[in-house]
DNA sequence: TTGTAAGCGTTATCAT
DNA sequence: ATGATAACGCTTACAA
C-alpha cells in the first residue's frame, strides 16, 4: 500500500549519523550532542518516521504491552474495572491487549498462553476460575495483578473490596430496618465474590440470631432475569420475606421488576439492595440502594501497580472498600 | 525469571532438524516428512516451546494484531460491538488491542499512531470522530472497518444500522399511538448516530405535518443524568407534551426517573421511548420501548469482514436493521 | 523434502 | 559522545 517503511536506517543516513545515535535519540538513553539530536529529530520529521514497536520489543525484551484477562466483555463491573485499567495506562507508553476468559478455566488458559506468546509484560487478571495452582505457576513467569479475586499468599498483589464484609454490612442494614425474612439472590456458583457475598449475608443473619431459611437463597448468574427467577422460587416455596438481596445489581432489576409484576411493591412490601452501584441504579424507580464497588478505581490502581511491579520499584495498594449507597428501594419494615 | 527462553534453534537440536523444519512444523507452510513432523512436534511438547510472537511479527510483516479504537469503554452499546469485535476472532490467531478515543479527534489520532506502531494488520474503529480526511488517509495505510459510523464513498466498510430510519420508525410509532407533542433527548453533540436520531424524528413528525417545537428537544450526552434534566428543561419552558424520544436507552432511564419525581405518570401519562436495547431495559418499571440494534452481531461481522479483507478475500457485510421493541413504556394516548 | 543463510528493524555491547 | 556490529527469534527465498 505504501512506497516502503521508513527505518531508523534512513534516518541514519540522512541525518548522517549511525543508526545506534538515532536509537539513542528515541530512547533518550544516553545523552546526544544537541546538534546532531536535532538534525536526527528534523529526518524523522520529514520522514514521518515511527519505530516498530516489534522489532523493539524483540531485541529489547520490553514489549511495552499488557495483557488483561477479563471474563466477561459487556459486563458493567468488568467493563469498568478494565476501563480503568486502560486508563492508568495513558502516558506510560503501554498498551493492554484484552483478552476474554468467558468464566472458563480451559479457555483463560488458553488465551494467557497467547498472550505469553505476545511476550506481554505484565498480566491483569480480573476474575476468573484459573485454579490456585495455575495462578502459582503463572505468577514466578511474568508479573501478575489480580482484581476481583484473591489468593492466600498473594494478598500484596491483588486489589479487592472485601465482598464478605460488604454482603455482612448490607444485609446488617436491612437487618437495622426491621427485617428478618431477608432473601437472597445468589451471584454465579464458582465466582470467589459471589461465594464471599454469600457467605457475608449468611454470617449478618447469624450474628443477629437470625436463622438462614435455605428457601430464601436462589441460585442466580448475575444476569437480570435470574432475580425474575428468584422471586419466583420464593414465594412459590411459600416462606414470607419482606427483603432480598441480589448479589449484584442487574439482578436486584430483575427482583424488582418481578415484584412489580405480581403487584408487590417496592419498598413498601419488600425492600431490595443490589451490589455494585452500575450507573444506572441511581436512575431507577425506585432508586436501587446498593453497595457501591469503585471499579474503575480499581482498575486504574491495578495498572499502576503492575507498572511499579515490572520496573522493579515497590508498589502499594490502596485498600478499596464498598460502601453503602442507601436510595428508595428500601425502607424499615415491622 | 526462567531459566531461558526456548527458541527454534533448541527444537531444531533436539529434533535434530533444520531451524527451517521447525518453522515448517509450527506454519504448516510446506509438507514435511511424517516422521520428522513427529520428532519436532516431540522436541516442542517436551521443551515446553511457544513460538515468539514479536519474532514472527518482524519478519513476516504479519503481526496477527487488530486494533480496536472504541471511544468509551464502559458504554453499553460500545462494549457490546466490542465483544462482538473480540468473539469473531476467536481461533482466527489474532489478537485485539483495545484502545479508547475518549471522541476526542486528537487522542484518537494518537493512539491510533500507537496502533500502527505495533504493526496490526487492520483496524476496527467504532464511532470516533476522527475527520474524513485522516480516515482517508488512513484507510491507505492498513485494512479499515468502521462500525457504528459511515462515510461517503466507503459503504463497503461501514458497518451500522440506518440511524435516520430507525429514529423515524420510532417516532412515527408514537405519532401512530396518537401522539403529537413528542419531546427529544438528544444524544451528545458531533455524535453521528446522534445527528441521524435526530433527523430521523425530525423527519418524522415533518412527514405527519407535526410542528417541530425547539423547547420540547433537549441537548443530551447519552448519559442517564441529560435525561433527567431534559424533563426540567421540557417542564420549565411550558410546551406540553404526551411521549418523550430519547436517543438512548440510558437518557430514556433517566427521563422516566424525572417523570417519577414529579409524579407524572408512565406511560399514561407520558410515553417514553429509548434506542439501543441495552440488557436491563426489559426489566425497567414499566419496561421500556426502544429501537433494538445488534451490537454484537455487528462487531462480529465486523472483524469477520476485517479478517477477509486483510486476507484479501472478499468479503460481505450483511445489513444490519434497527427493530422496534414495543414494551410497557410507551401507550395510546388522545 | 530439507538445509543454508539472509534478513525483519531495532537495541545493546563494545570499542574508539 | 559516537560508530560498528552482534544479537533478538523467527520466516523465507534459494539451493540442494
Amino acid at each position: 500500500m505504501q512506497n516502503r517503511k521508513v527505518t531508523i536506517l534512513d534516518i541514519a543516513e540522512r541525518a548522517s549519523v549511525s543508526p545506534a545515535t538515532v536509537s539513542r535519540v528515541i530512547n533518550k538513553s544516553v545523552v546526544v550532542k544537541e546538534s546532531k539530536r536535532k538534525v536526527v529529530i528534523e529526518a524523522m520529521d520529514e520522514l514521518g518516521f515511527r519505530p516498530n514497536a516489534l522489532a523493539r520489543g524483540l531485541v529489547s525484551g520490553r514489549s511495552m504491552t499488557l495483557g488483561v484477562l477479563t471474563q466477561d466483555i459487556g459486563s458493567p463491573l468488568y467493563d469498568n474495572i478494565a476501563k480503568g485499567i486502560i486508563r492508568g495506562l495513558e502516558g506510560s507508553g503501554y498498551s493492554a491487549i484484552l483478552v476474554d476468559g468467558l468464566w472458563r478455566e480451559n479457555r483463560e488458559l488458553e488465551v494467557i498462553n497467547t498472550l505469553l506468546d505476545r511476550q506481554i509484560d505484565g498480566l491483569v487478571l480480573i476474575g476468573g476460575v484459573i485454579s490456585e495452582g495455575e495462578l502459582t505457576k503463572l505468577r514466578k513467569r511474568i508479573p501478575l495483578i489480580l482484581v476481583g479475586r484473591e489468593m492466600q499468599g498473594w494478598e500484596d498483589y491483588c486489589i479487592n473490596i472485601d465482598n464478605f464484609s460488604a454482603a455482612y454490612e448490607a444485609t446488617k442494614f436491612l437487618i437495622e430496618q426491621g427485617h428478618r425474612r431477608i432473601a437472597h439472590v445468589k451471584g454465579s456458583p464458582n465466582h470467589q465474590d459471589a461465594e464471599q457475598r454469600f457467605k457475608g449475608y449468611a454470617k449478618a443473619l447469624e450474628d443477629s440470631g437470625i436463622e438462614l431459611i435455605p428457601n430464601l437463597i436462589f441460585q442466580g448468574d448475575f444476569f437480570p432475569q435470574s432475580g425474575v427467577l428468584a422471586i419466583s422460587s420464593f414465594l412459590e416455596r411459600g416462606d414470607g420475606f419482606s427483603a432480598v438481596f441480589a448479589a449484584n445489581d442487574m439482578m436486584a432489576m430483575g427482583v424488582r421488576r418481578a415484584l412489580y409484576q405480581r403487584s408487590i411493591r417496592c419498598p413498601e412490601d419488600v425492600s431490595v439492595i443490589g451490589f455494585d452501584d452500575q450507573i444506572e441504579t441511581a436512575f431507577l424507580v425506585p432508586s436501587l440502594t446498593t453497595m457501591r464497588q469503585p471499579s474503575v478505581e480499581m482498575g486504574m490502581a491495578a495498572s499502576a501497580a503492575l507498572l511499579d511491579v515490572i520496573a522493579g520499584k515497590p508498589h502499594d495498594l490502596p485498600i478499596f472498600k464498598a460502601s453503602l449507597q442507601v436510595r428508595e428501594s428500601t425502607c424499615r419494615t415491622g
